[in-house]
DNA sequence: TTGTACGCGTTATCAC
DNA sequence: GTGATAACGCGTACAA
């Protein structure tokens, strides 16, 4: 009764009448069969509740129709959006992800390549840059397809992202521009996140490019949630001067800032502006709404999928593809307090 | 120089002048093996960046340290989460998580089942129980263990969940005995979704025991998003009566009708009550908070890995953990307007 | 169009 | 403690 039976080719063929030859082009090459026999295989088929065996393919063709992605985590709507994307168009193609998750521990992230490499993956999507080099000398030795995403760099390898250090820039320049001259920055924790670093830089360089105007400028870094992002703002709002803009480098964190604000009874943007980066859904649903950087992360998962199918398929393909991101203003960045209009 | 070499046993056992059998051993029984020819051996499978081919090992071993989990998006928290500790877990045993993404959609749910038990997963988690007989036929004839999480059935499957009917019967008795009378409901989509079905009709339960009471109830239906809890919002509020509370199937959806009521000028509580259900991050930083439904996604996630892990190895098991759930009373739940405290 | 037979990389069972 | 060698399930020349 609650025998567990595997069905193998050989099952398959021996209930159909047929040799495991022809079962295996039935579900290859179904156009390589007559339609009678195809028939009573697809019916044995399903009788017998068979699947292939996935180790004896990959072994047998030396190809998967796998790809594996390795990101820091699940728990990040910024990942789980991209993902999704890169999924859809994968799948598309026939071809299945794997997906494991590196909690921000390159070394994590590298034994999570080798266990995907292992397990076949045709290619790799990676997140970013920052990673030991041992890492990319592995895929490389291995002759494994990979992408990197979520950011821009100057190598040889292939990357499918944007310049956070520009955007970061950007938007800060806006802030200056608006007339902030005490300003201060939550940022993400950037030991070995480029992502996170270069947002960093970003907002220092338009700092420096303002040095005449800004009077104080201050970076601390704050892990991944709301909390995280409230508890930031607290410890920035008691320093001297305080700051009359906060600069988030992420919308989780900005988001978490927004709302210890106004428990503090801070006016945002009367008494405090803030600003995020990324454009997560809930940016545009807190209030007020959230003047952020716009990453359209769906656009850059399907491009990073198409770009690694290429890749797999020897196909020839654009080493660098910058997917545009622009400031959204809305009512988080206004004007310091005690602005004459 | 772009060669691409993939080293095999024979490779290493080769490089270190041993055979493939002892290669193998070094790798999963090092004790068998004296340290002298370890340390050859171990020093040929580094300077070769050799992995062991997941293929070959699943095909000769007949299993395979990895476990599957079919889940309907990855761009919803309480999926993200619970998925992040279960994989957790499951780690600390030293076993690989496999995500597939089903998209709401049952037959897709069936391919991706049949895609992991092909790869060898030792076991599954699924989502729920609603789904496909030939589904579960499928499993338990292979005999590949399996897990249901995030509800509770009355089958003789193993569950790990709570009680969606009960809790969405509690918080919304909660909205009755505040008094409110003209009651709607935002609801996720039911269709193959016993926990969006479970949560309506824990509603419904609650207003047919209070009867006499209620005036009117009304239910609609929204997909995922917070624009699609805020385009329903809209519709509902522009019904006669007009519903002084509205008690939404999950925190998404609460978090999309709480700002498009602000935007629309009602004051939430004031003249508006709206509950949520998950108790997301977001729940508790808008504004005003969410009550809600606290469910511990975390400890479910991890119960979910211990109880598979345990049905791999033939342990004793319990067929049925039941994870509490709690009402977390916030801001956005008052009487109705008009009501003398 | 279909069948036969070999090999893919690994583990497991024996001898030694 | 170590080495041959036979499976494992499948794809695919090659033969029929």
């Amino acid at each position: 009764m609650n025998e567990t039976f595997r069905p193998t080719l050989n099952d398959v063929a021996r209930a159909a009448g047929v040799s495991t030859a022809t079962v295996s082009r039935c579900l290859n090459e179904p156009d390589r069969v007559v339609p009678a026999t195809r028939e009573r295989v697809m019916r044995a088929v399903k009788d017998l509740g068979y699947t292939p065996d996935f180790g004896g393919r990959a072994l047998a063709s030396r190809r998967t129709k796998t790809v594996g992605a390795v990101i820091p985590t699940m728990e990040n709507a910024i990942f789980a959006r991209g993902l999704q994307a890169f999924q859809e168009t994968l799948s598309e193609a026939g071809v299945t992800l794997l997906v494991a998750g590196s909690g921000y521990d390159s070394e994590r992230e590298a034994e999570q390549v080798r266990a995907l490499v292992g397990r076949g993956a045709d290619g790799l999507l990676l997140i970013g840059l920052a990673r030991p080099q041992a890492t990319y000398d592995y895929l490389r030795q291995r002759g494994t397809p990979y992408v990197l995403a979520w950011n821009l760099g100057d190598t040889s390898d292939h990357f499918i992202g944007f310049d956070n250090l520009r955007a970061a820039a950007e938007i800060a320049s806006k802030v200056i521009e608006l007339g902030h001259r005490d300003i201060a920055m939550i940022a993400g924790v950037t030991s070995m996140n480029d992502r996170a670093a270069d947002r960093v830089e970003g907002v220092r360089s338009a700092m420096r490019r303002a040095i005449s105007e800004v009077k104080s400028f201050d970076v601390i870094e704050a892990p991944y949630t709301f909390e995280d992002g409230a508890t930031a703002f607290d410890r920035l709002v008691r320093r001297t001067p305080r700051p009359t803009a906060v600069i988030c480098g992420n919308d989780v964190l900005a988001v978490g800032a927004i709302s210890r604000a106004k428990a503090l009874g801070l006016g945002v943007p009367g008494d405090i502006s803030i600003t995020g980066f990324d454009d997560i859904d809930i940016a545009s649903f807190v209030e007020p709404a959230l003047t952020t950087v716009h990453v359209p992360h769906r656009r850059m998962g399907s491009a990073a999928a198409q770009v690694l199918l290429r890749l797999i398929a020897n196909e020839p393909v654009e080493p660098r593809v910058e997917i545009g991101v622009e400031i959204v203003m809305r009512g988080s960045l206004g004007p310091p307090p005690g602005t004459t209009p």
